[in-house]
Formats: structure tokens, C-alpha cells, sequence
DNA sequence: ATATGGTTTGACTTAATGGTTATACTTTAT
DNA sequence: ATAAAGTATAACCATTAAGTCAAACCATAT
């Protein structure tokens, strides 16, 4: 049945290639070891996913998503966001702590493919231009710096790692609390 | 000559090659695109060095060299090091705005292969028995977490990039000055 | 001039990998 | 029971990329 797509099958791969591909990066993925991990046949794989770059997108994206949502926030509390950024930490903490290699595979892959990043934006329903604007609000105040766009959405990303591995310090030495 | 290794084909090839590595990867990177970059033959990139894993370690150990020999000296100054860290973020500064890529790439590739990690703190002269102690001390003194040591070091390489991705937001939320 | 050592290159080999296909196996509907 | 649709697999193909090699190309010293 087609219309199952939640368990079976399908649900193998994309965890087998979510690990995969966050363990080795797309070009250092193979779709060989995916579908070993899956326990299924490479065949398989291109009968569900037509090619990896297909199958990588669908995980990427994924994985894309468990970032910009709240940065989406973050952005949108009108740059008094210190004490949001707070209140969110947990919630990336356990997100992280469940995928260690998620921050930097989301950043490294962006890094290396920077024109995804729009249509990541668009898939993940983001709106790049209310961020633009936002960040121009904050350019003019002169409150940040004015930087190449993508390149801000990298670092906002960049930033979003911070507050997990950085906690413990964090804690200790800025905040003397949680 | 072979002791004119600072200049000419040589230095071309290391340009090129820290150039495409911290672009594409490792597993991205082509022995190809490195010598067209660099603008001579492929086999040239094998009489100089034998293997693409060789000339990506020469990279890499220079990339890493960037990073730990900071996050020593943080280490060294007995946990009151948030002030050192001020100190130190201009030059890691002047070092990531020169090498956008470089803590992506080095996070990244230590990710990846993590068993390099204490190959390179040896290459690099960083002493890993003096780190382990310092960061037990910690654990103990309950300001930090205890966990895997590996993922620990790379935590902290993930913390350096912060000052650089953060410095506008800390600069206007958190130290209100430079 | 020419022999010598180091350097450079085009052409080649080999292995790995993404993707295809023809076939076989399952399940479901009738 | 059986036809049809969907799913799985082994064998295969085409391409790409790392690495090799013998021949050519310098310089420099004699």
C-alpha cells in the first residue's frame, strides 16, 4: 500500500540514511552502506528514492527543519532575543544531545551547496524576506554588521550551536544559573 | 631543486589544495580540480605528495593548528578563562574572517574521522594527558559536564567558533563594548 | 655539447559507485 | 484460483576518480 509510507520499508531507509548521511556527509555517504543499514537492497532504494541526491534532500531538509523553525522566532522577538534564546536552549539541547552530528552536517552541507539554502527556506516555509528585513532593521541600528546574507543565515545557524555545546559554560560563567 | 620548497609548484599545490579541501571536503574534494587550480598536472599532485589522504593531512594539520594551540592556552588559565576568551577572539577573528570555512571544514572532518583527533593533537604538540586532567578537574568541581572526552574537545573547537559567527550579538546583548 | 638528476606530463589502469533492468516474489482484489 | 499491481533482488552498465608509468622536459655541472 502506497498510502502506508509511515512504517516498513520506507521508514528503514530514511533513518538508515539519516545516520548515514549525517555520519559521512553526502559525498562521503554511499548508497550501498545506506541500504546495508536499512537491511534492505541498493535497488530498493532508487525504487523508493529515484537517486541519492533525492534521498539526501529528503533527509536534509529534514534535518534543516530542526533548526530555522526557532531561528525563525528568535528572529521574529524583535532583537531584545537574549533571554528567548534562553528559553529555547533546552528545547536544541535536546534535539542535539539526541544528534550530535547535526549542527555541523546542517552547516557543512550548506556550506557546500550555499544555493540550497533558498530552497531550503522555501520547503521549511521560512520566509527569507522577513528575515532580510529584519537583519536590515539590525544592519541600520547598527547593531550587527552588514554581511553577505547567506552569509548571516550561516552564522545565525553557527550561533545556534553555541548554546549546546557552549552550556556548561555558559552556565558557569555568564549566566550563574540556568 | 628540492630545497626550494617554499615557492613555486609546491606552495601552488598547498594553496590549491587548502583552497578545494576546505570547499569541498575531503570526500568532495578532486585530485583533479586541486592540480587544475593549481595549475599543473595531476601526476605532479602525486610525485609531491603520494596520496590524496597525505596532502589532505598536510591541510588538515595546518587548519587544526589554527584552532588548538588557542584552546590551549584557554585550558591553561585555570577556569577563569572567559576574560582570556575576550582577549583571544580578535585573533581567532582575524584568522576565521581570512578562512570562513576553516571551523566547518575542521569540525566537519574531525567528525568524520574521529580517530584522527589524537593523531593531530600530537602533530599540533597540543598534549592530550595535560588537557584530560585539566577538563577532570572540571568535572569534578561540577562547573562542567562529564562526557566523552573526544566529543568534549570538539565541543570546545565548536565553542571557538562562536566568538567569530557571534561577535555582533555578543558585542550588542551581552558585553555592550568591544 | 652532453650527461645527470630532478621535474612535468599525457596516456593508461584499476576500483568503486550511482544507477538500470529483467526477473522473481508478495500481496490484494476479483 | 488467478490476474494485477506493487515490491524486492541479483546481475549488469557507465562513469568517475585515484593512482601509475614511461617518455619528455628542463636545469645545472662537467
Amino acid at each position: 500500500m502506497s498510502s502506508d509510507s509511515s512504517s516498513g520499508t520506507e521508514q528503514k531507509i530514511v533513518e538508515a540514511a539519516k545516520k548515514v548521511f549525517l555520519e559521512k556527509g553526502f559525498d562521503g555517504a554511499r548508497m550501498q552502506h545506506i541500504a546495508d543499514e536499512a537491511g534492505i537492497n541498493k535497488a530498493s532504494l532508487h525504487y523508493y528514492y529515484r537517486s541519492k541526491e533525492r534521498l539526501f534532500d529528503k533527509i536534509f531538509a529534514d534535518a534543516f527543519m530542526e533548526f530555522l523553525p526557532k531561528i525563525g522566532r528568535i528572529m521574529n522577538s524583535n532583537i531584545d532575543f537574549f533571554d528567548k534564546i534562553k528559553a529555547i536552549v533546552e528545547h536544541y539541547i535536546n534535539i542535539l544531545s539526541h544528534n550530535p552530528h547535526l549542527p555541523v552536517f546542517v552547516l557543512y552541507e550548506l556550506n557546500r551547496r550555499p544555493e540550497k539554502l533558498l530552497e531550503m527556506l522555501k520547503t521549511t516555509g521560512v520566509e527569507p524576506q522577513q528575515l532580510k528585513i529584519i537583519i536590515d532593521r539590525e544592519v541600520a541600528a547598527g547593531r550587527i554588521f552588514e554581511i553577505d546574507f547567506v552569509n548571516l543565515i550561516v552564522n545565525i545557524l553557527s550561533l545556534c550551536i553555541f548554546p549546546f555545546v557552549g552550556k556548561p559554560i555558559i552556565k558557569g560563567f555568564i549566566m550563574q544559573n540556568d
